[in-house]
DNA sequence: CTGAAAGCGCTAACAG
DNA sequence: CTGTTAGCGCTTTCAG
């Protein structure tokens, strides 16, 4: 017990004994094993952190933000790759929780959560905190953007270059594709332009979903002259397909997307997008979660809806 | 004991009183505890992996490759993100170590090894698995490809473009670094072109790092007019400075990058690089260490190099 | 300030 | 096929 106590830097013990103890720890090369530590204390300082895609730039950039914030409290993240999948996510989070971890952070996969693994562990009272979507009936902290902001932003940029045949490529039937999509037609709307239903057609996240999406609405007898795009690599498919059509960005059809990915400002035509402080979510969701895991009462879940601003570059430019 | 049988699968419990074990579980929304169940096992069924940069694309997707092949053998993956600073290295390893991960997948940013967190695990015959770099003095498995042909390959193709005056953006004096350095100068020196030192400039992993090397290249008195860079990120940085400086890619000066990450596609002027399968690193990776950790006696440490292929887009192509 | 007693939730080994 | 015994490596509690 002492040398359990004089290892953790507990006070009572007295400073000789420390050393001794931390003397002979390091002839032993001893080291506390965290995994019987952990069945005690109830406490793992491990948080799971589950995502739809590695890959995918705009997570990628959440995790790094979650890493960052907690390397320094000394957690460690337990990482899943849900692929989007509903199921997988089911099966990451039972797994995660079994290993107790402290919290979890979640991109959810689903679009209701009513009748998920996550909703079991609200119940339990497990720590969780949402990101980026917002699956219908968990009553969870959540850390994102509004959504139909950024549709709204998007759509009247284009608007304000003089677009007036506007498309969109929509995302998945989540809170962020939906949300954007709403964005999209208020502000059509709000301007008195058409809403033509061929010019919404249905994507998916990445960029060969963009690519696909664009050829369907450059068969359209009357082609767009502005697409908002569901998200950056979406839009740099869509590029990629207008190219090859031969047509010109911005000046034939202006592309803008959101997310603000990293390599936007490398692409084709670099590209106007709506930025959303990716790194600030995976900070803030982090700083909230953490919060939570060591409170001693549970917190009063929050919505906490990060900065979103609009990044003009060439994609959308037509003086 | 019979339940803890029964829930596992054991053969020697009757199908009934599994059938009534199950149900009861069921009832009671009994789970596990696996911090218990390790405590007695020792194993943990996670594993370490310690990448420098989760926003690397050439990282993200070894990561995805990771997890896909450990997924369904229900190993979980903490991640740690060093930033390319050892020391955090050494902590994260450490950590690790303390937590009795199962066994451990690195891409280090050491280079050298000798007195490594790595090192002491090694002694103690904690699975280890080396990617992509190879710090010197750590006797491990390594699964990576040959840094010296990349920089072969890359170089002979910008000869065989035309180019004459060749520079090279390297990378850190780590492996990859010096490796491709290394094959740079081998395939000037095999069809006799001057090495010229000024050539060579120094770079790091990313994208500003290419921005701010290029600027040097392009102002020399004889600017070159082939550029090699250590990887894909750099190589889009040098396209922008190129490009900004009102000079033409691939026509005044033709760029290879490396890693072929997965955007080069989309970038301003379509990538020409070099293919590395980062996913079938991550997946050969994880597949040797899992052959580790249940194997009964340490095995032999093996070198797995992945083929590498030339990639050729617009950014070389001067017909 | 130091240490003895008890137990976290599970499973390996073995006895019935 | 079922269940008992013992103990994984640590910390909480409390007595000296």
């Amino acid at each position: 017990m002492t040398i359990s106590k004089a290892l953790r830097g507990h006070r009572d013990i007295s400073e000789e004994t420390r050393k001794r103890v931390l003397k002979r720890a390091r002839e032993l090369d001893y080291r506390p094993n965290w995994v019987a530590r952990s069945l005690v204390t109830r406490r793992t300082h491990m948080i799971g952190l589950v995502i739809p895609d590695l890959m995918h730039s705009f997570f990628a950039e959440v995790a790094k933000g979650v890493s960052r914030m907690v390397e320094p409290l000394s957690y460690q993240i337990v990482i899943s790759n849900s692929e989007e999948n509903a199921e997988t996510e089911e099966r990451q989070i039972e797994m995660l929780s079994a290993r107790n971890v402290d919290g979890l952070i979640v991109a959810s996969a689903h679009v209701n959560g009513r009748r998920s693994a996550m909703r079991s562990l609200l119940k339990r009272k497990l720590p969780c905190v949402l990101i980026d979507r917002m699956p219908a009936g968990l009553d969870a902290h959540f850390v994102g953007v509004k959504d139909e902001e950024i549709g709204a932003l998007a759509t009247n940029h284009l608007i304000e270059q003089g677009c007036r045949r506007i498309a969109h490529i929509r995302g998945p039937a989540i809170t962020t594709g939906t949300g954007r999509l709403r964005g999209y037609r208020r502000a059509l709307a709000r301007h008195r332009l058409e809403a033509l239903p061929e010019y919404v057609v249905s994507g998916w996240h990445n960029d060969s979903a963009g690519y696909e999406a664009m050829i369907q609405l450059l068969r359209l007898d009357c082609p767009p002259d502005g697409v908002f795009c569901y998200n950056d690599p979406v839009a740099a498919g869509a590029i990629k397909a207008i190219l090859e059509s031969g047509l010109d960005v911005p000046k034939d059809i202006a592309v803008i997307g959101a997310g603000n990915v990293h390599y936007s400002d490398l692409l084709r035509i670099p590209l106007s997008t709506v930025d959303q402080s990716s790194s600030v979510i995976g900070e803030t969701a982090a700083e909230v979660l953490v919060r939570c895991i060591e409170a001693k009462t549970p917190l009063p879940p929050q919505r906490i809806l990060i900065r979103r601003r609009l990044i003009v570059r060439d994609s959308t430019l037509r003086r």
